[in-house]
Parts: C-alpha cells; structure tokens; sequence
DNA sequence: TGAATGATCGTCT
DNA sequence: GACGATCATTCAA
C-alpha cells in the first residue's frame, strides 16, 4: 500500500519523523527494485531550525525544493561524497523535511551489495545517510521527484512499533546549529542493529 | 570570480 | 579512535 500525497501534507514534522519509522522505502532503477524498512529518520524544522538549509527562510536554487509542497524527495550531496535522502514535508512554501538516517534491506538484497560492495550481513550495508541512500541507488537525480510516482516511493506495510520501542535523541553532525544541536528530533527503533551509531 | 564549508564514510593505525 | 577524500553550494567582493 502505497502512502498517498496526502500522507506528506501533515503540518507535524516530528510526527511524521516518528511514524516514517517501520515504513518500506522503494525505488525502482532501470528495472531493478530494492527496498528498506526506514529504522532512523531526523526532523529538520524549517525556517527556525538552525539546522535546517532553509533556516531564517534561506530560499536559493537548491533549497527550492524544500519550499515544495510535502511528497517530494530532496537529495543533495555532502561532503562532496555522500547523497543525502529527505522526504520534503508540510505544505508548500512551509520547508520542513524528515532526513532518512538508516533502513533495514528488505528486498533486492543482492543488488544492495552490488552497489555497495560488501556482504548484505554487514549492518554498515544501509547504516547512515549516506549508506542508505547508495544502498537504494539514490543519488542527485532523485532531487525533487515525486514520492507517488514510480522511481522512489513509500509503503505502509502495518510494521506498527510501540511507543516504547522508539527512541529521540539529539541530531547527528550538527554542533553548529547551537542551541538546536540538543534538541531531541532524532528518532530511531529501539535495538536495530542497522541504526547508525551516535557519536557524542 | 573565488574561497570556505559541510545533515559523512571508509580506511588505516 | 583519528583522519583524509572531494565537490556542489553559498556568500562575499
């Protein structure tokens, strides 16, 4: 069951970071489908967060996406190295996001460690941003597509945590954004061995 | 036009 | 546990 447009329009980024946990993330690639349970996702706040690439409501060509009316995917690259997927939230011109951190592999496996390079038995396969992301195939040409369409999506597939099997914690890599480093907009599943490890 | 800067990962000790 | 890779984006001039 795929999750409608609807679904992104929610104003409650935290919220949605929370309930994004157990949903399976798609996307599809010349042919080759492959598939992870979201396990750590980070809420970025818009224009008030510090953090976030639109804070003090910075609108240039590449936070343009942001400003998108919630179900677009925005991916940029960090590090020079390293392609970043989020899932842009909210209505237009409200440019929140849910930064997807770790996945769980769950189909196409074998294509995963092509991509990858390494054994699907090792957990750092889709542990992290960076990972996760390669590990699906995304990178900036996913920038800016649409969530319902049928390149990258997302599925309810009745995975339901208990409150108490999902933890918040600070943000990862972001001392710079001061006081809001410390706030708790990470959320992870409880003991799943592929969420990324904390780095104090 | 140019210099500084990351929402990180993998490798090496 | 420390560090180097590597480039789009941003802002200043």
């Amino acid at each position: 069951m795929k999750l409608p447009l609807s679904y992104y329009s929610n104003q409650d980024v935290l919220f949605l970071a929370q309930d994004l946990l157990g949903k399976v993330l798609f996307t599809e690639i010349d042919g080759e489908i492959t598939a992870g349970i979201i396990v750590e996702t980070e809420a970025y706040f818009g224009v008030q967060d510090k953090a976030s690439h639109a804070y003090g409501d910075r609108r240039t060509d590449r936070t343009e996406t942001l400003y998108s009316h919630g179900g677009i995917s925005y991916v940029y690259l960090c590090y020079g190295i390293h392609h970043l997927f989020n899932i842009v939230t909210s209505i237009e011109n409200d440019p929140h996001a849910v930064l997807v951190r770790a996945i769980e592999p769950l189909i196409g496996k074998d294509i995963m460690e092509k991509r990858r390079n390494m054994p699907a038995s090792r957990t750092a396969i889709s542990s992290g941003p960076g990972s996760a992301a390669k590990a699906l195939g995304i990178d900036r040409s996913f920038n800016k597509k649409d969530l319902s369409g049928n390149e990258i999506w997302i599925e309810n597939h009745n995975i339901q945590y208990a409150e108490a099997d999902i933890e918040a914690g600070p943000r990862v890599g972001v001392a710079y954004a001061q006081e809001d480093a410390l706030l708790p907009w990470r959320f992870w599943v409880k003991g799943n061995k592929y969420v990324s490890k904390y780095n104090p």
